[in-house]
DNA sequence: ACCTGAACACCGTTCAAGT
DNA sequence: ACCTGAACACCGTTCAAGT
């Protein structure tokens, strides 16, 4: 059998989905795709390019919002990448990872940047975008991990004072409120 | 030779720090040690409960300020904990790894605990922690790599629109500005 | 262009056995 | 209590050779 670059990508988010990032290995991928783990490096120079794709994939696939009022649309923005992040298996890990080895956190950066932009807090935009992107990473990261740890079976594990989505509402009304008030008393 | 558990958790951080954090095998801190691998397993149940220990070692050797207003505090708390994983090689990606697997980031989150309780935001308190450490560790991590890549030689790398620890000042100004709004407009 | 086969240089962890 | 020796079950990556 024979594969394309974005073949694979498709593949391997199934693998993740399936079995977890612990378990997506390059020769598990062959494996799944009938092929030989050296087979990949044809496709992709190596592991980490193989995951910045997929994570680009996986983010291409949400539906962004791009209307509205830019804090409306920043926090907007966030819920999805949350919701986005949370919908595949150890998704906030995969794009957590790739955004730390420096690759771009594909779409969402730029529909943060054109939001904040708008916002008109010049040169401080690309720290708050930043600062939103931390957060969401952070918070995402820690939630699938804690609900990936109650499924095993540790499942009375901390189950978070209140709600759990609430949690996430908050910390983000946290950030985006500080955003604004940097707004207003900027040189 | 014979060790005890701190000698080894030593003799880890300055393994890590000479070699980083994707050098630092069982393998490799055995042969520093003059030891076999498996012996490092009488000690630690496994490798995550090691690099537990050298995150609280490497958290516990920073001097934590105690005194001052809480807003105050909460800054040096936060400035403090950036310093202490930049000063390790791979420090920060160390202690947010730690922490991504729920083992309890050491000492400055029950300080933050305690200022932010001071400040008597009530049950937000929690959320707002977490907040910042998610901004703190996102932070360091970014900050850290960048730092990293440039030393190897990719040096033209984005060197940051204003000065680097302005970056961190700002960001943080935005989540504490963020904490002191929400703490106006609770119920 | 895409893949195989085989190798290189590693990993974390377990476990019987030694002192 | 602490360590050795050997093994188990893996990794990512390279590279000549095949079609």
């Amino acid at each position: 059998m024979r594969y394309r670059r974005e073949e694979i990508v498709v593949r391997a988010l199934e693998v993740l989905d399936a079995y977890g990032l612990a378990d997506l290995t390059m020769r598990r991928l062959g494996t799944e795709l009938g092929v030989q783990p050296s087979a990949l490096y044809h496709h992709f120079a190596n592991k980490q390019t193989l995951l910045a794709a997929m994570a680009d994939e996986l983010l291409r696939r949400a539906s962004w919002p791009a209307e509205g009022e830019w804090v409306d649309r920043t926090v907007a923005i966030c819920s999805v990448l949350r919701d986005q992040l949370l919908a595949y298996r150890d998704g906030a890990e995969l794009v957590a990872t790739v955004h730390s080895f420096g690759l771009g956190g594909g779409e969402p950066v730029d529909l943060l940047e054109k939001a904040l932009a708008e916002g008109e807090i010049g040169e401080l935009a690309p720290t708050a975008v930043r600062t939103l992107l931390h957060f969401v990473y952070g918070h995402a990261v820690d939630e699938q991990t804690h609900l990936q740890a109650a499924e095993v079976g540790a499942i009375g594990d901390a189950p978070r004072e209140g709600d759990s989505g609430d949690d996430f509402a908050v910390g983000l009304s946290i950030v985006v409120a500080g955003i604004q008030v940097i707004r207003a008393t900027r040189p």
